[in-house]
DNA sequence: TTTTCATTTGACTGATCGGTCAACTCAGGC
DNA sequence: GCCTGAGTTGACCGATCAGTCAAATGAAAA
C-alpha cells in the first residue's frame, strides 16, 4: 500500500495513452509497465490480462469525458447550439492530441473496437456500449429540436446512430489524412443529415453565441 | 519456379482474408504463411517485410475490386442509381464477408489505416491513396447529378470526402455492433448529404430500375 | 548437357510476447 | 509487538514473434 492505488491509475492513464497513439496490438505490457513506471508484477496484480486492462481504461476514459459531455449536452443550451459545441469539441480534443503526439489519432474507443471486435468479445461490447451512450446525447439534442420545430420530424434514435457514424467516419478519414482541418465538415454535415434548412448551414460558420 | 508464382498469390490473398478477418497485429506471418500452405522463406523471398505485404496484399484487393466498381459506376447509369448500386455493393460485400467469415468485418482497407496509419507510413498513404481513388467514383456521381438538376449546386469533391466518411462511418458501426442491417441506412444518409429532396429519399426503397 | 536463376525448404536466431510466482515491503488493526 | 493482507519486486516460463540463411530444386535457356 505504498502510493495508495495510484500505480493502478498510472497504468490505466499510460495504456488508454499508448493505445490511442498507437494500437492495442503494437503496445505491450512491458512498454506500458515501462511508461507507468511500474513492474510486470503489479499490473497482474491489478488487472487479470491485458484485454482485461484495456476495457478498464475504456471505462476510465469514458468516465473522464463524460463531465465535459454533460456541459455541452446540457439541455439549458438550445439543441443545435448543443451539436454545433459537440462538433466544436470533436475538433479541440483532436488538436490536443496533434499538440501532445504530432499526429491525429482519431476516437480511441472505436480505433480498438475496429481492431479488436472481431476477437475479443469483451472489447467489442465496451466499444459498443460507449457508442450507445454518446448516442444518447446525440438522440436527445435531435428530439429537442424537433420539438422546438428547427428540424423536421425524424426517428431520432436513427438518425442520432446515423450522426454518430458520420463523427466516426469523418474522425477516421482525418487521422488516415492525418489532417485536423476536414473535421471542420462535420457540422454542416450532421446540420444536413437531420435536415436543417440549407440557407442556415451556410451562414453561421461556427458557434453564435 | 515449381508453381509459377502463384505462391505469391496465395499470399496475398490469404493474408488479406486474415487481416481483414482479424487484424494486423494479430495475424503473424508463421499465420500467414500455414494458412498459404507456404514456408516462411518463400514470403522472405516474395516480401521484404510484413509490412511490405500488407500495403502488396491492400493494392492487390484493390485491383481485383476495380472493375466492379467501373461497373457500379458507369457513366451508362443515372448517377442517383449510381450511388444507390454502390449503397448495395458495400452491403452486399458485407454480406457475404458475414457468410464467410459469421461476423461483419468492415472495410479492409481502413481497418488496415486505422490500425497503422499513427505508426506505418507505407501503409497510411496507401490507405489513403486507396480512400482518394474511391472518392472519385463519388465525386463524378455527384457531378453529374449536379449537372442533370437531380441535386442543387455544390462542392461535389468536398461532398464526395462527406460522403465517404459516412460509408466508413457506417462500417465501423456495423463492425463493431457486428449487424449488418445499419448498413442500409447508407443510401438515405448520403442521398440526404447531396440534397436530393426528402420525398425521393422516403419513397423508393432500393434499387428502381 | 550444362548452366542459370527464380523459387523452395526447413532449420535457425535473438528478441519479445503475455503471463506466473514466491518472496518481500510496510501501513493499520489487534 | 505481532499479524494480516494489499501492494511491490524481479526473476522466470514457454510460446511466439519477425526475420535470416545456406542448401536444395527444377524449369528454361545455352
Amino acid at each position: 500500500m505504498k502510493t495508495e492505488c495510484d500505480t493502478k491509475q498510472k497504468l490505466l492513464d499510460t495504456a488508454m495513452r499508448l493505445i490511442w497513439e498507437q494500437s492495442y496490438g503494437a503496445v505491450s505490457v512491458d512498454h506500458i509497465c515501462e511508461r507507468a513506471s511500474a513492474k510486470k508484477g503489479s499490473f497482474y496484480h491489478f488487472f487479470p490480462s491485458k484485454s482485461d486492462l484495456a476495457v478498464a481504461a475504456i471505462d476510465d476514459h469514458w468516465r473522464k469525458l463524460r463531465p465535459d459531455l454533460d456541459r455541452i449536452f446540457s439541455p439549458q443550451t438550445p439543441p443545435l447550439e448543443r451539436l454545433a459545441g459537440y462538433c466544436e469539441f470533436v475538433y479541440e480534443q483532436q488538436k490536443q492530441q496533434m499538440q501532445r503526439f504530432g499526429r491525429v489519432c482519431g476516437c480511441a474507443f472505436t480505433s480498438l473496437g475496429s481492431e479488436l471486435s472481431t476477437q475479443d468479445e469483451k472489447i467489442r461490447k465496451k466499444s459498443l456500449q460507449i457508442m450507445e451512450w454518446r448516442c444518447k446525447y446525440l438522440a436527445a439534442a435531435i428530439r429537442d429540436a424537433v420539438r422546438e420545430g428547427l428540424v423536421p420530424e425524424q426517428d431520432c434514435d436513427a438518425k442520432a446512430r446515423d450522426l454518430y457514424g458520420s463523427v466516426l467516419g469523418v474522425l477516421l478519414q482525418a487521422k488516415i489524412e492525418n489532417n485536423l482541418a476536414i473535421i471542420r465538415h462535420l457540422k454542416p454535415t450532421i446540420f444536413r443529415l437531420i435536415g436543417v434548412p440549407e440557407k442556415e448551414i451556410a451562414g453561421a460558420p461556427s458557434l453564435h453565441s
